[in-house]
Order: C-alpha cells, then structure tokens, then sequence
DNA sequence: TAGTGGTCTAGACCACTGG
DNA sequence: CAGTGGTCTAGACCACTAA
C-alpha cells in the first residue's frame, strides 16, 4: 500500500462526515469548487489528467473517475489529444420528462382501436401547409386523414392529419393493411430511426367541417396537437395535426428532478 | 505489452468494422446479447467480475467498463458484497423531454412581465378543488387569482389559479412585495425543493367570468393546464390552474432520443 | 467468515490532435 | 513530432452482505 494511500483510508476512519467519500469524489468536488468559483472559465482547458495526478497525488484512474462525474454533470467534455474543455459554470439541474418509446407519446394509444383512414391523397403544398411542412409551396406531400376512436365505441376521440414525404409512400400499405402506426410504418419504410420529436399544444375552435367528423357542436373547443417528427439529421419524417374535442382527451406528464440513476 | 493485449491491437488493426471497438464494448455488447438471449433472466445476477475477467480475459477495470455500460443502459445494477442483478431485459430507448428549470417549464416566463395578483384569499377545499388539491372537503388552502401580461401590452395572457398551504402563508409576502414566481417562493417558505411537477393540457370553453378577465369572447376555446408541484415526498407543494385563450399561448416542447452525452 | 463489488495504484500502449 | 486523452493490465486493500 502506498503511503497516499494509507493516508486516505486512515483519514476516512478518523473522520465522520466529509471524508468519508472516495478520494474521486473529494477530487470531483474540487474541481467543480474551482469551475463554479472561476478559476476555469467556460471554453478554458482544466489541467492535463498528468498534472492533476501531480497536484493532487492520485493516480489517474482516480482522476479519471473524477473527470468523468464531471462529466456527467455536463460541465466539462474530454477530447483525446487536446484536453479537458469546460463547458458550463455551473451544474444545471435537470427537469425530465421522459417516455420508454414514441409510443408512450400517445398514453392514449393503448386505450384505443386502430385508427380510421378517411382520405389519402398525394398534395402539392399551399402557403399554410409549406409552413407547417417547413417546405416551399408546391412541394409535393402524401396526406393520410383519419380518426381514431376509443375502444368499441362509435364517437372518434380526435381526427389527425397526417404528412409524411412521397418517397415514403410505401408506408400507406403497412399503415392501412397492417395497421401499423403511423411513426413505425415510417421507420420501416425509410430504414431511418426517427430521432426528435416536437410536439406543440394549443387551444382552437371547431370547424364546421371538423365538427361533423368528431360529431361535436362547431365552434367548441379542441386541442389541436402538432408534432413533428425528424430524424437524427433534421430531416422531417412524419408530422401530424390533430385535433381532440375538450372531454375527449388530455395530455398528462411528468417532469422529474435529476431522475439519474444513483449507484446502488 | 500483454499477449492478450497484442491479440487485441493485432485483431483491431487487420479488421475494418465490428472490431475497432475497444474491448469493454465488445464484452458489454456480449452481455447484453445475452441478456437479450435469456441467459441471465431478470432478477438473477450476473456472473460475478473476477469470473468474468477468467472468461474473456481481460482484466477487471475493462469488466468493470463494460459493466458501467450497461448500469448506465438500465440492464443492470450493481451492489458490494452481492453482485450484479439483471433489472432488464432489453434496453428501454428512451426520448426525453429536459429543461433546465423549473421556470423553463414556462417557455413565456421571459417574454412577459410579473403576475398580476387580481385575489387572495384562505379557502376550505369544495368537492371539485378537493379533488384538483387531492385532500378532502373542507381542507384549507391559501388561494391566489392572478393574470400573466405580454410585456407592454394591456391583454392578458392568461388567467391563473394558484393554491398551497397555509403553513407556506408566508410566500404569499413574497409573491406580492418581492414579485417572486409562485414556485420559488414556495421553496423559499418550506426550505424544500420541488422535486417533481405534473403537467396536464387539456382543452376548455372560456366561461363568462374568465372572458370578462381575459378580454376575450365568452365560449371561445382556451387551453387548460393544470400543474402539480410535489417535494421528494410527493407532498403537494403548490398546484396551479391556468386558462389562456387560443391565440395567446401554446406550449411546446422536444423529445430527443438517448440525449445521453456521448464521448467527445 | 468468505466472497462480492468499490476504490486505488503504477505502469503501459494506443489513436488522435496540433504545431 | 510531442503531448493529450482512451484503453488496458496486474495487483492491492476496503466496505459491505449473507451464511
């Protein structure tokens, strides 16, 4: 056993609170003491992994293990061949709203039947949609309209438009014939993963010509969900537009504060 | 340089694909497999690390990585003195919403100026608020209506209601003098943090008293949150009830998948 | 008490980055 | 080219858990 060595571990016996943590951890703290007070600024190099061996007389597996909580914590990111940059001041704590799968995007997936296709048609995209689509206006579309209803029941639960690229048209039969969803029968078909999705709630008004598809009075209030999804470049995959009558459906989640796993 | 070692370099340099991986991926990818195989089932441990180290020779700090991987992949978890339990079978691809902050949960909170207190009063809980503030009838609650204002402008965003308890009265001094957010006065008060915040939207008709408030036509639609503040213990911290119109607000939000910060 | 994972050391070779 | 972080080894002591 070295003497650094030996000093720790009778260190950690003589004492009861601080030091009864691991000599990375002591080290983590102080590196993140001199990063929160300054002494690195945001976009400086920390010390070479050597000198902190040096400064603080540990090995470097003991450094490393050090680095890589900070790390974790997002302040700093290694580089081989150039260093250890600090990236942030401070630790930013982490609300998380985190789902297993697109899937669980929709709580309400589970709760309901396939959904009905009422439209599909090839579209070549007007001022609002090219908005919506992120995209000139002419460019050509495929969009699917469908309900979804709940189960056995006759009342649709919400009425979605759905936009996905031409290339992908193969994805109508996988979605129509084996009532796939909509985001499966488009990671299928592009053999792409999709990577990001936005989603934005707001409150509308009824239309006519909705309300007589939801069968729902016009003018009442909706939910109108818009989502798109992408792939790991940016580029859109799917987006989808829906619209739920006020009793039908709500949107619940829940953000947890740094849900990160803790050593067991 | 070990013989092992050598192999190793030897493999990587006359291969192109799979191999360039470093060893502890390679291993961490074995034991994933067969964990996804069915080897080692869910709730049995894994073989332990020196056994593992005897297997594939490597030493234990490689085990050791490799193992981390899959901690950090939620496959498995480790404990001194017991072993390695398998939690899963798969790994859960994860999309995950974060934000930095509580008050990055109101994307708005920059782009408008303080809230308005319109009321503040001490209520006992009728049914339907029992049912919101999840206690019985008759329970007491500090009650505050207030409205959110664009920056400069005369019309309201929105119209909230706030509730907590009356042991965090003193927030209220906060809230009003110090004009600080409902949520960080409450922490402030309770010396607890807000550990977790339930989020639900849903769609409503504005009745007659909210439009005369809000400036807005009585039956319209407008969005609905409802918030839900608990500390570590899932005590109720705070709840709010929020009500904006159509085309003054919408909540949008980013589910990326495995953000996970990858090595740089 | 025996065996597990948690921590630590000293030393080594490698790939990568920049001058 | 020199220096950085990335990976790996062999060996050690410790705290913890269960028999």
């Amino acid at each position: 056993m070295s003497p650094a060595q030996a000093l720790n571990y009778s260190f950690q016996k003589s004492s009861t609170i601080t030091v009864g943590r691991a000599r990375y951890a002591q080290l983590a703290q102080s590196l993140v003491d001199s990063i929160n007070g300054g002494d690195y600024p945001v976009g400086s190099l920390l010390p070479t992994e050597a000198q902190l061996c040096g400064h603080f007389s540990v090995s470097r597996t003991t450094v490393r293990q050090a680095l890589r909580q900070l790390q974790d914590m997002g302040l700093v990111s290694s580089k081989a061949g150039v260093g250890t940059l600090v990236r942030a001041k401070y630790v930013k704590p982490q609300y998380v709203h985190a789902v297993q799968s697109v899937s669980d995007i929709f709580q309400y997936a589970k709760a309901s039947g396939a959904p009905k296709i009422l439209v599909t048609e090839e579209i070549d995209a007007d001022a609002s949609e090219a908005e919506l689509l992120r995209c000139t206006v002419g460019q050509r579309w495929i969009k699917i309209e469908s309900t979804r209803t709940f189960t056995r029941q006759e009342v649709p639960m919400g009425l979605i438009h759905a936009y996905f690229p031409p290339a992908f048209s193969a994805a109508l039969k996988l979605i129509i014939a084996r009532k796939e969803p909509m985001y499966t029968a488009v990671e299928t078909v592009s053999g792409e993963q999709i990577y990001e999705v936005e989603q934005e709630f707001r409150a509308v008004t009824i239309s006519a010509r909705q309300s007589r598809i939801l069968k729902v009075k016009a003018g009442s209030a909706g939910l109108y969900a818009i989502r798109h999804y992408l792939n790991s470049s940016g580029k859109l995959m799917l987006v989808t537009l829906s619209v739920y009558p006020a009793d039908r459906f709500s949107y619940a989640m829940r953000l947890r504060y740094n849900p990160k796993p803790t050593k067991e």
